[in-house]
DNA sequence: TCTATAGTTCATATATCCTGAACTACGGTA
DNA sequence: TACCGTAGTTCAGGATATATGAACTATAGA
């Protein structure tokens, strides 16, 4: 079993991040981690609908340590993984919560301001 | 020759934007038109420091027409691109100055405040 | 030691990306 | 009208990345 990569914060680029995050499962993985503040693999086996294969997810959590997004520490059997959003706001100020404010904005929970409530439900309802 | 596709407003998503600007040539393109406010195809032919063949310039431009990030309109023989910041920001806002300003503090252009000169002189000489 | 749980790695099928070659679209000239 | 040049698109292929089941590693507890 390889150690974790975790690239020091220097080494971290946009382009990475923006990667990282253009994958829906991994927007809501680290959507998720940055509100609860932390969470394992396992409490991700149910993201958007269905259930992603633990491979799968083990990856996605790889792609996002790798683009130094989140911090994953063995902690008895399981992983805890942790957003590394203070130093990226360092780095680059204001990315990372516009990112995390517009996946909000998309999934409907904080819509621009002047958005009829209307227009807002019809989205989510359907139109797919 | 099919026709060019433009997505509504409401069909932009934050995953195509971020896929879209993940790619270190889009994302200098997109940023060249946001500064100069529109530019044919083969203005970026020579995009950093190598030359970019045609073929794949047109196919970028496709993913960031077919992302919601640029306009393009025949103009003549050649094609006119404009970025849709400004609907953009409507519906997500803060974003793209978000990731264009983090493009710039990672180019060395504009360091977060407190970064020393000199780190950033370093990074820019070599370091790959 | 044995078993269960949590997660990783590997192999492979699938999808996406890059690029040269061929093509389309338009403007200008005769 | 035909022909040529420029700008850009589309296609086909190889290269690269992604998803996932199967097999594996690591740890805790009995």
């Amino acid at each position: 079993m390889r150690p974790l990569i975790h690239p020091s914060i220097d080494d971290i680029t946009v382009e990475g991040i923006l990667h990282a995050l253009s994958d829906p499962v991994r927007a809501s993985i680290y959507a998720g981690l940055a509100c609860r503040g932390g969470a394992t693999c396992t409490a991700f086996q149910q993201v958007s609908d269905r259930t992603i294969p633990k491979s799968t997810l083990s990856q996605h959590f790889r792609a996002l340590r790798e683009a130094g997004l989140v911090r994953s520490e063995r902690c008895g059997v399981e992983m805890r993984n942790t957003t590394r959003c203070e130093e990226i706001e360092q780095r680059f100020p204001g990315l990372i919560p516009a990112i995390l404010r517009a996946h909000q904005v998309q999934a409907g929970d904080t819509p621009p301001p002047g958005t009829p409530r209307r227009k807002v439900a019809a989205k989510k309802a359907g139109k797919r």
